[in-house]
DNA sequence: ACTGATGGAATGGTACTACCAATGAAGAGG
DNA sequence: CCTCTTCATTGGTAGTACCATTCCATCAGT
């Protein structure tokens, strides 16, 4: 049938509030770091009550838009380095996204970010890179915080390149990359991972943008075997595991 | 100081019902397309009060991980294409981020989207893009529907290219990028647009990676060039502009 | 036996109230 | 000037009430 859903104005309360805040957000009525007024206040303010008001603010607040203190009050956040971490999560839980497939897009997309590095790389930059591989050094022994410095070189690596838009999404694949990786982090090899590293590293220290490309090409290769090898005696089945805080339930 | 703040086990319990329903989707407990039990139903399996518990319900509603439908119930969306959706907007507002910075993601990343379409297209997945060519030639003259088949272009193109993580990072950007075009959509050229996704499709069908590639980044540099031009005219400032159907309000 | 109307039960949506715990700022005391 | 106390403010949670919508079983009419 032609029943083209009309351009759907039933959005509810919630759901509008949502929309409001980011009109203030836009129009410039609320800034980074700003207080917002108190939930009462605000809750008059939009005409509606205050039940309403907060199912609105903790959707801003889960996704990372604000921050709520008790007793001090809300604050909108400066940026959100973490605003895709939990729709991800759920992305990849409801379409049953595996592991192999977020190594698939980092194999996609970050060896064109490293060629971005190379071109685009300062002296400053180079040295960071450099300090964050001095860290992978320090913290060989430990697996955890390996891993923490790792993610931080890519990171860096991400920043260098100078899109803001794919740094941040593919640090959220990292996130959940390293969320799943929790139980084989301890099967790398520091030692090769700071190589491979290392390598990169140079290319960009060189400017080669090609030979940046290729190399983390290579490196990410390299994991993705390693851990494609360690996963595979595990089942693939469920991801994300959680230990849920709350009293169980069984929903009949 | 070393005040590495604990780990934060202080979620409220909106937070935490939240990592439940993850938890009950992880474990299968929960089915995509399932029904939920009624909301005053899960407050007291829960053990916590409807309003609370309706905070959560909203937060996960908003992400589009569930639809709730009065007189009706809750239901479990089965994928979410639309997750990062609100999340993506509330980025590029309290980040600032550019027209010219998503176009950048797209440069990076969709030519090599475009090469592996080209590497597993088989003859329905061209068949498919011929119809969405279409489509565009159906709807040369009406603006709004040229841009909406030119999205479903790139869409059949992400699909094809087998990556569902980087498909749908990019859908996302692609309606980010759509959303601030409203206004410049009109300025596009119909019949130069279709040329180029007719030059890519030619490369998918021969299988020709490299040169799918190639013609991508044509396809986007030219775009970008077109929509910098027409844009630059256009105060860089305000992103995402919106009416909202509240009572405006002030925020002293 | 089939169809259509109707009524009730269940469900999500919103509003309102009450109370708690944490916070921060103002004031009292040293 | 510093410290402790007090208290108003703020977000967090619970609970209740009522509404509009939807579904479904019942019933009447054909």
């Amino acid at each position: 049938m032609g029943k083209t859903t009309p351009p759907l104005l039933k959005d509810d309360v919630t759901a509008r509030l949502v929309g409001a805040f980011k009109d203030l957000i836009s129009s410039g009525g609320l800034t980074p770091g700003g207080r917002l007024p108190a939930e009462r206040e605000l809750a008059s303010s939009f005409g509606v009550s205050r039940s309403s008001l907060r199912q609105a603010l903790k959707v801003l607040e889960i996704m990372g838009v604000i921050s709520q203190r008790v007793g001090d009050g809300t604050y909108l956040n400066a940026a959100a380095p973490t605003i895709l971490n939990e729709p991800m999560e759920f992305l990849i839980l409801l379409d049953g996204i595996s592991f192999h497939e977020l190594m698939e897009a980092r194999r996609i997309v970050e060896p064109e970010l490293a060629a971005r590095a190379a071109m685009r790389a300062t002296a400053a930059d180079v040295a960071e890179l450099a300090a964050v591989h001095s860290r992978m050094e320090a913290h060989k022994a430990d697996s955890a915080r390996f891993v923490e410095a790792d993610l931080r070189y890519h990171q860096t690596l991400f920043r260098i390149s100078g899109n803001r838009v794919c740094s941040m999404m593919f640090t959220v694949v990292h996130h959940s990359v390293h969320k799943l990786m929790e139980v084989t982090s301890s099967l790398v090899d520091p030692e090769h991972t700071l190589t491979l590293h290392r390598r990169i590293t140079a290319a960009i220290r060189k400017g080669d943008a090609a030979q940046a490309r290729q190399r983390m090409i290579e490196h990410l290769d390299d994991a993705a075997g390693l851990l494609a090898r360690t996963a595979a005696k595990q089942e693939e089945g469920r991801l994300l595991k959680r230990v849920s805080k709350l009293r169980p339930i069984g929903l009949a």
